[in-house]
DNA sequence: ATAGTAACTAATTAAAAATTTAGTGATGGC
DNA sequence: GCCATCACTAAATTTTTAATTAGTTACTAT
């Protein structure tokens, strides 16, 4: 999973220039990395634990999972919790700005389900 | 530039997967594309034509911008005027939706300006 | 005739992201 | 001992995305 960014790289500055312009560009960063926001989701309606999460996002793998929550984490948008059970158990749930972000997300689903373009083009898959 | 997708891939069933369970997913595919919130930023403030634009997001280059104002009018958040002059003049401007996005987008980049975990790797990337 | 302009496109290459495969530790049940 | 559980990690591979290089059109200015 790790493999390292090669910061030499014109792909690397441009990041990095746009980061610096404005902060949303690296806040996109990571709501657009695959699945980040279906997870927030999953958290927000109380689907709290790895197991179940990886169950209801049908396709996702143990590696990306724990790659977003991990991501999630130190981003702070959201907290473990550890029990000292056997099995293991870890709960995780949304902080101040967890709950924020998700409440934008929303708003932003709402817009996008609105969206003639958007919609016209789901159609045209499903045709 | 146009390298067809794979459609027997994992890769793109599981993003097909996140489109079909919510729209927000296509979207923040699009607009997290390099560049993309910055140029709409561009064409918000007045900045409409595709050479000005390119002088001012300093590393993006034609190719790119060409991709980006194409996919932005497809899902018709920006529109084109052509002008009929020599050398071609094309002026960009934000549709309806584009303005609406526009007016999210900023909030989500005050968000991002709040947001202690990104303002500290800020810092800590200029240590 | 040659060079220059704006707004592009096509093909190639480099880099990053997502996925797959194979593991880990601590414990519990059979 | 052997298999199972949960919540992970590491390495390799595949797929996608971004960047580079080299063009195009239709005209104008030198």
């Amino acid at each position: 999973m790790a493999t390292e960014r090669k910061t030499s790289s014109t792909n690397f500055r441009n990041q990095a220039y746009l980061e610096e312009k404005c902060s949303l560009n690296e806040l996109l960063d990571l709501v657009s990395k695959r699945w980040v926001c279906e997870i927030l989701f999953c958290v927000e309606e109380g689907n709290n634990r790895f197991k179940s999460i990886r169950e209801e996002l049908t396709y996702i793998s143990d590696t990306i999972l724990a790659d977003r929550v991990k991501l999630l984490e130190k981003y702070d948008l959201i907290t473990k919790q550890y029990f000292d059970e056997v099995p293991l158990r870890v709960e995780y749930s949304l902080t101040e700005s967890g709950r924020q972000l998700c409440g934008m997300l929303e708003m932003m689903c709402n817009f996008s389900d609105s969206l003639p373009a958007l919609k016209s083009m789901e159609t045209a898959k499903h045709a």
